[in-house]
DNA sequence: TATAAAAGTCACTAGGCGGTGACTTAAACC
DNA sequence: GGTTTAAGTCACCGCCTAGTGACTTTTATA
């Protein structure tokens, strides 16, 4: 290849993520990184400054959370006028099937729990940012009386990024086969029985 | 100390809980469990036969998963009285307060998150089992159309676990204050809303 | 075309890890 | 009391990691 800086920039950040779904966040480090570049380690301190410097640039690189447009589909305006639990179902379905395309989403997430770094802190202030947004989007309307619908959907938005989290590895968690259909099947019932409340 | 070969085995075991609760499972390895018992790592060979061996030990030393009464209190008949619906919640409740009294269970399903080995096999197992029992016993009554309750359940389980795994960095999750009460106090409001379902 | 600056390579250090063989020391038993 | 056996110590190995300094090669520019 030749030399050119910025390609070699961007090899190192694409890197990042494909180190990330081949091997997850746990085979991460510079000399992984850089031998899926095609690069040499120093590279990465001389360009960025270090691995975490290089992480902040990939995290800043993806689409991570997925656009309301990606959540909520065409029926935007029609969910919009919607009675607000139902309202809240569709998003949480929405975000749910966006999210299971999004393996190193799902991979970050699960690297939430267990490490804090830059890139870690920087996307779980992106996703509080996010769920600000959408709150004051879809749901201007919505009182401190709606708190606790809120809580219960930030309740089930935790559970199935834990279900997501496990079915990288896992097959099974409480019953629900995570490895089938049918499965996430009976995660959405569940999500549409919960928001279902009076 | 003096030459105890049991009491030595028993000190591994134990220094593997506190190099849990205490640095998390990353900092889990020979020289720190070691370096905790006070005692040479070459013996963790000897005895057990390696790391793994001493964590199946310390997995089979530890109750994980909080006993029926543990979870169900006093009221138990009470609670087997109810309808189906509050049973489900005040089982949940009774979970979710027993696990926030055991921080080296949340670590171990942290653990479960990013790694795959004979323990975290082993634990996830203990895991599925012990909600099977829980089920048999407490849902006897429960048929074949009560499974999107259970489901429903078991995506509320998964919810504040991983809420409980965040807790342990994390301070805010979707607007719930992690370390605060009173972001306890609506992850239990939650849970009771999710329940009241038609 | 000569030169300077940048792009990229290579070899190395230091430290942590899992794991092991050879050693010393204490206890148990005849 | 002397000998055997097991408990516990120590020094070391090979491997991988993050990180760095010195080198070569290409490109741009004067």
């Amino acid at each position: 290849m030749g030399r050119d800086k910025e390609q070699t920039r961007q090899r190192l950040i694409e890197a990042v993520g494909m180190a990330l779904s081949e091997e997850g966040f746990q085979g991460l480090g510079v000399n992984a990184v850089a031998r899926i570049a095609g690069v040499d380690k120093v590279l990465i301190y001389r360009y960025f400054g270090g691995l975490p410097e290089l992480m902040e640039a990939y995290g800043r690189s993806q689409a991570f959370w997925p656009s309301r447009e990606e959540v909520l589909g065409q029926e935007e305006e029609a969910i919009r006028a919607l009675p607000k639990e139902e309202r809240i179902e569709a998003v949480l379905l929405g975000l749910l099937d966006a999210l299971r395309q999004r393996p190193q989403t799902i991979e970050v997430l699960a690297w939430e729990t267990v490490q804090q770094s830059p890139l870690t802190a920087m996307l779980a202030e992106r996703r509080e940012a996010w769920s600000r947004e959408i709150l004051e989007d879809l749901f201007a309307d919505a009182g401190a009386e709606d708190r606790p619908l809120l809580a219960m959907a930030s309740l089930l938005v935790a559970g199935f990024q834990y279900l997501l989290i496990r079915a990288r590895r896992g097959t099974v968690y409480g019953g629900i086969a995570l490895d089938t259909e049918a499965g996430w099947a009976e995660v959405g019932d569940a999500i549409r029985r919960a928001c279902r409340t009076g």
